[in-house]
DNA sequence: ATTACTGTAACTTTTTTTATTACATTAAAT
DNA sequence: ATTTAATGTAATAAAAAAAGTTACAGTAAT
């Protein structure tokens, strides 16, 4: 997982916000990011596919929205970059014929999948426009 | 940060809470995490330095809770095991004369606190006692 | 004295994340 | 048509983080 995922794409789609109706570069993106072009174009894979952005090739191309910012939540951002905010597992395959060995995955699943429903009740009520209206 | 702390922690106070009043070993313990004893140990520092749990050294040694499970709650673990839930940050300082650059960071942060303490109020509602009972 | 533990530091290995390079493709502008 | 400035993407390298290991000093029960 790219622990960086959900921000760099909240910044991404902040910008787009603020800078609508125009094609906005890697290149543009990265110097706000101060990241490498090749990943905000990584990035930007992700956000097209899940339709919340468009982009044009070749000279003077570049990327953009493709649905007003009112329209976007940030539990849809939090699902396409994260799927679940994760508080984590060991590491390897505790011991099965341990009793709570056995059974803390899937405990800790169940406590994970209450609290990522949670949080996403709550990011479903911010928009990005409401995100964005602070900058 | 060791990504799977928190895990491990309440792996380790869930065992104890099944075993109690016996000095649980670091050897034992790590078996059924499947995990190096010595990090089962310096997991146990952590929760030492917490008044979560006591240790006993030399032979027959080892560590129980130093509290009844009833008393600790899954927002205590969480709190000294990742501190913060962090749904992450660009690793690079992004770039300060951009606007979005500029403020993105403190953003980001207001939004995770905000996330954070919604988290913890859940938290506090589960005490060890109660998640140990399914096992 | 021996045995079985904890405590802790130093170090190594593995895994994950981030960065870079290279180049094919596309489309606007001249 | 040619040049230029973009995206798209694969392959690889470098850096950072996490996990694992070794070693051994200290402690307490037997």
């Amino acid at each position: 997982m790219i622990s960086g995922k959900f921000a760099i794409s909240l910044h991404i789609l902040t910008l787009m916000t603020k800078f609508p109706n125009e094609y906005l570069s890697s290149d543009f993106i990265a110097s706000s990011l101060n990241l490498h072009p090749v990943l905000v174009r990584k990035e930007i894979v992700n956000l097209k596919n899940n339709q919340l952005v468009i982009s044009k090739e070749g000279k003077n191309g570049g990327t953009m929205l493709a649905k007003a910012p009112s329209k976007i939540t940030l539990d849809q951002v939090l699902k396409i970059t994260l799927e679940k905010v994760s508080f984590g597992y060991s590491k390897n395959h505790p011991n099965p014929n341990c009793p709570i060995g056995k059974k803390i995955n899937t405990q800790l699943d169940m406590l994970y999948t209450n609290l990522n429903n949670q949080i996403s009740s709550q990011l479903m009520t911010l928009t990005l426009e409401q995100f964005s209206q602070d900058f």
